[in-house]
DNA sequence: GTTGACCTTCCTATTGTGGGAAGGTGCAGG
DNA sequence: CCTGCACCTTCCCACAATAGGAAGGTCAAC
């Protein structure tokens, strides 16, 4: 099958796996005389698995890695897991990150009135070291005397 | 003042001061004699404006934007809160995502035994085109008939 | 006057992905 | 047979933002 095929049956784009070939994340594929790709069902369900794993947000590295085990049928589902797990983590932190910014983010929103008016506390905090944001208020009152 | 001490006071490194002059992002600084870029307060709290920015997860797009709000004297409240409340959307959309994510994969890894056994619903699970995915036990049950 | 700590510009890499050019191949219709 | 069209190939460029380093200029202290 062409690569054009293959990558309409797997979802990943002719770019990507010419891509993911010269990366060495996926063997080379066969060559007809025409020097075209081949694909059979087998490398469709390779990039399958890629898709799949980066939609879960693993990185190209993190999906080599899955990749050998997937290969590997004398893998541990331990190993499978233990990759798993360590993505998990890396996503949760991610997300404490976001949720923190977020959090902050919408204090600021909430206290600026959002009318005509020029003045506004989130341009005030923004311009202040992190060590004192969140103390706007007070500080620009402190600036303005 | 010299632009390595307008970096550790503003916490942006010099490569960054100099790329964002470059992209037009924070205006040219003044140079001294010898060439040397030349900074005063002002800039250094523009520049810090330009972190705590960047730290809330604005891309410098957005900060050109409340950039050039930060320096508009005349400017409503509104506008910023508008921009601000772009990005928290944005930011919420993320979450949600990578929330989705996050609860796909802890399944997974929860169906998951995790011993010296290769037998894997994540592997498994992976090996499918979306469409099917969750499903792993019934449609690898199937495959085995 | 040399050493070391600055400064300058310019080039490279990263992570994934997309866009496009320039040229080869294959098939269908006129 | 020629033309057009839809593929295919490789190669280069771009993006977001940041970091690293080379090659060369400058300044201050010892």
């Amino acid at each position: 099958m062409n690569i054009s095929l293959a990558a309409e049956r797997s979802g990943v784009s002719t770019k990507m796996i010419r891509y993911y070939e010269s990366i060495g994340l996926v063997a080379a594929a066969d060559r007809r005389a025409n020097n075209y790709r081949d694909y059979g069902d087998q490398e469709v369900a390779m990039l399958i698995f890629v898709r799949r794993t980066r939609d879960l947000g693993f990185s190209l590295e993190e999906v080599r890695a899955l990749l050998a085990l997937w290969r590997d049928r004398r893998r541990s589902s331990r190993e499978v897991r233990k990759l798993a797990e360590a993505h998990l983590a890396n996503l949760d932190a991610r997300m404490a990150e976001m949720r923190a910014v977020t959090r902050a983010l919408k204090k600021l929103v909430h206290a600026c009135h959002g009318d005509d008016r020029p003045d506004c506390p989130i341009i005030d905090d923004l311009s202040m070291p992190a060590k004192q944001a969140g103390k706007a208020k007070a500080v620009q009152a402190r600036a303005r005397k």
